[in-house]
DNA sequence: GCGTTTACTTACTTATAAGTAAGTCAACAT
DNA sequence: ATGTTGACTTACTTATAAGTAAGTAAACGC
């Protein structure tokens, strides 16, 4: 019941929602009833529905910053940061089976605003050029092996967690998992088990 | 003009609409306008909307039901029928930036009635089965190579495809192409350029 | 030729969506 | 104490959605 913080409950129940339904798939209504507020309390905060879905896409962005800065901070190893957001990752799809905001943005794209399509392809940019960062070094410091440039398998690898994250909705959150943990395996140098 | 080629007409442009924008993404007035006709024409050939999303995951089915026939009859590799599979797969996705029936289910999972879901359970488990058997036999023919048991393969496979074709509304259809292209060298034995 | 069915149309209802305008009321600044 | 601002609420408008009921006209069975 503080000052506003009803700004930042709002942006959880839309960051559920949107992960859940997508952004046409929820109503100011379904943020306002759990809330105890009413329709146009979110309007205040977010004039248009475009507004609330970049803020729910800003913020993502800047947790997302704030983890990568931990990471580098920590002095973590690219294997550890690369763990670090798998952990980020699968978290939230494990508990509730939502997609993160860049899930929706491409599961969603042909109904967003242009204004979070914008947004959107600042996030994209974000994760993609960590990942490939984060692989390059990687690779270098021995934790990973991947053949191809750092870029194609950022883009590799986003596309079978955006996959798994999406299919744990029909094949469970175990069997989404394990298709993390292989894909996890098959980048970590050490396995064991190794290749052909 | 014949008659009712209207029906599939309707399929048409729901698996279109689907395929873009999601099943509670567009309205009958987004299929009655192209075509023409009235909303109340496709309440005539599905009651509800419900009926309409069945069908259009039914037929889907029944088609790939006669690629796969086909592939058999054609006494076709392994390695060329999981072409074909990705060659279906691809297509419609370069053509205009759609999901498959299947993403669609996955990606709109909250928002489905229960009847698609089965629907779309019943579906899910054929893919994947074939996927499997493909996978399956083409490990023993030589055609591919990989580990673990088929069916995590399939699950692997799916993921990636699934993924990419989403993703390439952000980062093009080169790109996905380029994922593909990668997964099918990373199955196919002889890439030429090995591993570890 | 005539009744029934098929494939629609026109005209409607009901629900829900986003968004707006005007009012309220507590806290704070002066 | 008083005016202003912040954080809402009540009450509304407009648009669009799915779905229904009743009518129509062509083709088909007989």
């Amino acid at each position: 019941m503080t000052r506003t913080d009803t700004r930042e409950r709002i942006l959880d129940e839309a960051e559920q929602l949107m992960g859940a339904r997508g952004y046409s798939g929820f109503s100011y209504q379904d943020i306002a009833r759990p809330l105890g507020i009413r329709n146009a309390a979110i309007h205040y905060h977010f004039p248009t529905k475009a507004d609330l879905g970049v803020a729910v896409i800003q913020r993502y962005r800047d947790m997302l910053a704030a983890a990568w800065k931990d990471f580098r901070a920590g002095r973590t190893s690219p294997r550890q940061q690369f763990d670090g957001y798998l952990h980020i990752f699968t978290h939230e799809a494990v508990r509730n089976q939502t997609l993160c905001p860049m899930g929706v943005l491409t599961a969603d794209y042909f109904n967003l605003p242009d204004s979070m399509l914008e947004a959107g392809t600042t996030l994209k940019r974000e994760v993609l050029e960590w990942l490939a960062e984060i692989l390059a070094s990687g690779r270098d410091s021995g934790d990973f092996r991947f053949e191809g440039n750092p870029e194609d398998e950022a883009l590799m690898v986003m596309a079978t967690l955006q996959g798994a994250r999406q299919m744990a909705r029909m094949i469970g959150t175990d069997a989404m998992m394990a298709i993390v943990t292989r894909l996890r395996s098959d980048l970590v140098a050490d396995a064991g088990d190794r290749a052909a």
